[in-house]
DNA sequence: CTAGAGACTTAGCACAACTCGT
DNA sequence: ACGAGTTGTGCTAAGTCTCTAG
């Protein structure tokens, strides 16, 4: 099933009628594991008062019990999400007991997961080997499914476990209940060909169908936002290899008529309608700042996150000079998973100029684009160029980031721990434009330290190392024989050694430290052509394994295959 | 044009698994 | 062999974009 063949020169759709597969056997999900309850001397209790719960409720209080040290479980709006979902599920004597939060006592569930947790640490070799044989078990049986004539990897087999909605940021719905998922709940895509999967003894699905318009296995329906989730193929499945080189080919579509439509979106600047002008300067911003698109959002759905089309007036400042710059705008807003986005660029005169028309007479939380939006934006860009849409900017700004800084960064004279710096630097470099950045590992700075004293120590052997040189070479001088001239050789050697483990350690403390708040998966796995990783490493001689690991090899199968030293984005 | 459903990609974080020095 | 530190993986939320109906 490992060998794949692509043509070597444009994705293709495999089927003309749209259709993604003419086979899909699998085994279906699998199911979340089913409640257990607490042990009768752990309780929970009321106004100081030990209180058994219904199997309903103790299992959602048991959600709660468990986040207990989480911060967010202290914020209002959590509490009352949960508090509120929460008595949904009790019996009516619970509820009619208990009506405040503050008078619930969940320490001895608290306590009880935690010894849990130390116990499953505490595990004896043969256990812990025991439940490893039975994930791989699962994983054998669940986690491959037949789609045409391979054997495919499937992303996520499982069915998502209840427990409490926590959003990213400011999430008006944190603390929620995720209700468990039933086989009712649940949509089986397959072939009707295949072997369907079972549903669990006494249960039924929601629904078997044979949908090969699509991709995914099997849906439901969950109740936080009331959206669809799929179970669907790992990114090594043939299907979306294919679609992420189709992905590329794009943005290197784009690269052919960048500069026309840079010239175009110039243009239009100075247009007399003021849509065509809001156009242009939002396309500007996705381009140079490589911005996300920004679909309009239900206000009080999810957290108050922007992207280009969203920015709202107060997102931005407006700075004729600053810092010895001309026309500064200045940008402050949160992105998606509400990173916060902060960058103060120089623009273009005309730039500067429609920013200030376009705030005339607005509040702060008026649109800046009042007369744009991603619907408008990407079918003016799709009459630009074939398959183009705002996100293929990233794509393309990412990817010619990494081949210019690689080229640029690369130096032919130094080793490969200096060749992979500088490759680091380029991922960085995209990384910083495309805004992935990671809270600092919590270990950060104990880690630097045990870096720098391992550099310390390092230097000391180096000072020890040429000592001994020093010596080596006098005493040759005063002796002249071979076994002294032997001797200083190795000393030589010694040296050598020493300097280069000494450079390999400064070169990694560099990369970390510039590495703090930045993150490279990212961009890494969703942004840079692979072929222009390949061919760097094949150019230079560098191992792909220094690169990629080998989920990342495995995802990027197609690319290893197919690019050679001289692919040029 | 608007709203909503649906499908798919992109995202950071927590924790499990592994590695390396002692 | 062990534990601390590092790396990799799983998880699932949060985006983008297309399509359809009104």
């Amino acid at each position: 099933s490992g060998v794949r063949s692509f043509e070597a020169v444009e994705p293709h759709e495999r089927y003309t009628d749209g259709s993604k597969w003419r086979f899909l056997e699998h085994k279906g999900p699998v199911m979340a594991a089913p409640y257990e309850p607490l042990p009768s001397n752990v309780r929970f209790s009321y106004d100081g008062k030990s209180m058994k719960l219904s199997l309903g409720a103790e299992e959602v209080a048991t959600f709660f019990a468990k986040m207990l040290d989480h911060e967010y479980t202290t914020k209002e709006i959590f509490q009352k999400n949960f508090f509120n979902d929460w008595r949904k599920e009790m019996t009516s004597e619970e509820r009619a007991k208990i009506t405040d939060l503050k008078k619930c006592n969940f320490n001895e569930m608290a306590e009880y997961f935690k010894a849990q947790s130390e116990a499953r640490k505490a595990m004896t070799k043969e256990d812990k080997l025991k439940i490893k044989a039975e994930n791989e078990r699962l994983l054998q049986e669940y986690g491959f499914c037949i789609m045409d004539n391979h054997k495919e990897r499937i992303a996520n087999f499982r069915i998502e476990p209840p427990g409490l909605f926590r959003g990213r940021g400011d999430h008006p719905k944190m603390g929620m209940l995720k209700r468990r998922i039933r086989p009712e709940d649940i949509i089986i895509n397959c072939s009707k060909d295949s072997k369907h999967p079972k549903p669990p003894p006494g249960t039924k699905w929601k629904e078997v169908r044979h949908d090969n318009k699509v991709t995914w296995l099997v849906s439901w329906t969950e109740n936080i936002q009331g959206s669809i989730k799929y179970i669907m193929l790992n990114p090594s499945s043939r299907i979306k290899g294919e679609k992420d080189w189709q992905k590329y080919e794009t943005a290197r579509n784009l690269k052919k008529c960048v500069e026309r439509l840079r010239h175009q979106y110039r243009e239009d600047w100075k247009s007399k309608e003021m849509k065509i002008r809001q156009r242009a300067v939002a396309l500007y911003f996705i381009d140079k700042l490589a911005l996300r698109a920004g679909n309009e959002k239900e206000e009080g759905e999810s957290a108050d996150t922007v992207g280009c089309c969203s920015l709202r007036v107060e997102h931005i400042n407006l700075h004729a000079e600053k810092d010895g710059q001309e026309f500064v705008v200045e940008f402050d807003f949160l992105g998606k998973d509400s990173i916060r986005y902060y960058n103060k660029v120089p623009v273009e005169k005309r730039v500067f100029k429609n920013l200030q028309l376009f705030m005339e007479n607005k509040q702060p939380e008026d649109d800046l684009f009042d007369r744009l939006n991603t619907s408008i934006l990407n079918k003016h860009l799709q009459e630009l160029m074939d398959g183009l849409t705002a996100k293929v900017f990233r794509t393309y700004n990412a990817s010619i980031t990494l081949q210019q800084q690689l080229k640029e960064l690369t130096n032919p004279d130094e080793n490969l721990p200096a060749k992979i710096l500088s490759y680091n630097r380029a991922n960085r470099a995209v990384a910083i434009l495309c805004n992935h950045q990671r809270a600092a590992p919590k270990t950060f700075e104990k880690s630097m330290q045990n870096l720098q004293a391992k550099i310390d120590a390092k230097k000391d052997q180096l000072a020890e190392a040429k000592r001994d040189l020093k010596g080596a070479k006098a005493d040759l001088k005063v002796r002249r024989d071979e076994k002294s001239k032997k001797a200083l050789e190795s000393k030589k050697k010694a040296v050598e050694r020493v300097e280069e483990q000494l450079m390999k350690l400064e070169v990694q403390a560099t990369d970390r430290e510039e590495n703090k708040q930045i993150a490279l998966g990212t961009s890494k796995l969703n942004y840079l052509d692979p072929r222009i990783s390949v061919a760097w490493c094949k150019k230079w001689g560098i191992p792909i394994e220094k690169i990629y690991n080998k989920t990342q090899r495995e995802k990027f199968a197609w690319a290893i295959d197919m690019a050679d030293e001289d692919f040029e984005f």
